[in-house]
DNA sequence: CAAGATAAAAGACATCTGTAGATTTAAACT
DNA sequence: AGTTTAAATCTACAGATGTCTTTTATCTTG
């Protein structure tokens, strides 16, 4: 079983194999459901033997993870703004980027988000509260809590931000952005 | 294969099969993770032979399915209050309730959290923005929303109390309940 | 209670899954 | 470029999956 955890270190064969099994995941599963596809599918499709497969990866779900993690990499590096205002601010623009970054991704994230990959959908959103919990924690920014807990805080903000992705993402007939994002300003206390 | 939608007009034999598996389901799940479990060993443990299992359920994520539906409707009829006030008190009577109904099935609950079955567990997050949906929806409250979309407010605040309860069930070291109460009282615009 | 209906069990089958050992192929290194 | 190293492939296997058909047991209704 190969097993590296840093990308840098990784054969150029083993980077090639991956490659070729996420894109066949992310093809196949726009196509039809997650759960419908085998992994001897996926690897027809990326043509790689079986028990290469067995090698990276030890189950289908365990590819998925693989993908949505690379996502989720893309996602936080284009959400996080790069001048850090006050939480409030930092928390809209990031809100704001998100957006647009899963609209681009619409029909593959919409695939994962019906495939059993919340697990690691729910990583991210980890990832981001912990992104806002850091800002809460600024001393600039304590007194804007009113006493509340910065984690606490975050985890709400973060959690309710996700949700409404995740509603507007899989609706058919979504809200407009503008108006989402209007509310959304309208929810956060002002600081 | 038997696709029965009334529990009412179900055979005394398959309710019996049916109760018998998601039992057995139950009881294996907070051994071990749900994705090492296969057909045959719920099928032991609940003494029901393999084709009957598949004359009910497609594959064991169904099963997993219909077990959390019944935890929903479970959920649902012990959280929303009797008497609705405003939709403040409203949503933070359900939200403690909410807490205190996963509290006492934690051990489940956070199997099921792990298991790839937060698809079904989003089913109950929108059959609770509904309830709250409707409260707003109501003229006495409009003017409350500020002009907000009581959709997307909905969405906002329900969003919001599930991260919490997801993040607090699966802390290994939770915060106190009535520090997460607190809180959220806090975050709620007063009515 | 008996008759008819239907679900559960049983056995069989093709396919998929996950693993192991031996072999081939290609990248990495000096 | 030639050698070393390790990944990819190939073959084979036991167990699980999902779907049949047939038989047996049980429920429901008249």
């Amino acid at each position: 079983m190969i097993r590296q955890m840093k990308q840098d270190h990784l054969d150029l064969r083993q980077r090639k194999t991956r490659h070729s099994l996420v894109e066949a995941l992310a093809k196949l599963m726009v196509e039809r459901p997650f759960q419908e596809l085998s992994v001897s599918d996926v690897c027809r499709q990326a043509m790689v033997h079986r028990t290469t497969f067995y090698a990276h990866f030890t189950d289908k779900q365990e590819l998925l993870r693989y993908m949505m993690q690379q996502m989720e990499n893309e996602c936080i590096s284009s959400c996080i703004p790069e001048d850090s205002g006050s939480p409030r601010q930092f928390f809209l623009t990031a809100s704001r980027n998100a957006l647009h970054f899963f609209r681009d991704r619409k029909a593959l994230y919409r695939a994962c988000l019906d495939s059993g990959a919340d697990t690691e959908a729910r990583l991210l959103e980890d990832a981001a509260a912990r992104q806002l919990y850091l800002r809460l924690c600024q001393p600039d920014f304590r007194q804007a809590l009113h006493g509340s807990d910065p984690e606490i805080a975050a985890r709400f903000y973060v959690g309710a931000m996700f949700s409404l992705i995740r509603w507007w993402l899989s609706s058919d007939t979504p809200v407009p952005e503008e108006r989402l994002l209007e509310n959304l300003e309208r929810f956060i206390p002002s600081v």
